[in-house]
DNA sequence: CCTACATCCTCTAGCGACTAGAGGTTCAAG
DNA sequence: CTTGAACCTCTAGTCGCTAGAGGATGTAGG
């Protein structure tokens, strides 16, 4: 069984160059080659890929992937360290929840200004007052 | 009332090079200067770029502020503008927080992995497995 | 008034993680 | 054997900053 790039892009739902890209950085092995250089992967390399896609959709940064995929190799003596990353960002990532749900009810509060009653859109305001206590909190 | 950029970036808590920066794209104008070419800003400038901070902290992108800022101009014709990009971004930021919830469950399950029973890990595996569906999880 | 030195200036280059394009080659179907 | 989609390498661009070089300015203390 051997996948062109494409065939990998279309599995992986990872763009073409994007792989490239992945090879060039040393996050994705050197595939085989055809006679005339074209790439052809394995069924290791749409599951890695697949990996990587997935670690990068939830936040990890590239140099944290090439981390847990070097660890991957050994996961028997490695798995504190796998532990020790995970944990590290789940940290950040409810952070970032916390961040991000704070900036929900603000927008949704900003969105709820009916602009039939245009005069009274609070956006711009709710923007611009941000640190700048106005309404004498520090 | 005139301020160095020094001082204006302690005020609006943003970086000096970053202020120029704002200045060079055009998203803050260019301020008055001193004889010997030093910027000097007002108080309009820190209500400005204590906007541009928030917005971005809001994750607004560069150009939607630069749009927000010229609409500010003119905030009672332009406010339905101004409301739809905001909502938009507000569908973007609610679609984020289910997949980094979503993710959080998931580093939570990883995490919950205990590490003194090695073999059992399962991150590496967590991440791997999906787009692949074994255990036929949406 | 002079000196010290923190802060300012401009400029170029770098970062991460891609994305786009030019210009040419390969491969599989018809 | 021809066609044309998909492949190849290469360079350069994107966004939103950030860092550094190398020099000028401004202010506070003596």
């Amino acid at each position: 069984m051997s996948l062109t790039i494409g065939e990998l892009s279309r599995q992986a739902q990872v763009k073409v160059p994007t792989i490239r890209y992945y090879e060039q950085i040393g996050l994705l092995a050197e595939p085989s080659r055809t006679e005339g250089q074209q790439r052809r992967y394995g069924a290791g390399d749409v599951r890695r890929l697949n990996f990587i896609r997935h670690a990068r959709e939830l936040g990890f940064e590239v140099e944290a992937i090439r981390q847990l995929l070097s660890l991957a190799n050994d996961p028997h003596r490695a798995c504190g360290e796998v532990h020790e990353i995970t944990k590290a960002h789940l940290d950040e990532v409810n952070d970032k929840i916390a961040r991000l749900t704070a900036l929900r009810d603000e927008l949704e509060a900003m969105v709820a200004c009916d602009h039939r009653k245009i005069a009274d859109c609070r956006i711009i305001e709710v923007l611009a007052d941000h640190g700048q206590c106005r309404h004498d909190h520090h």
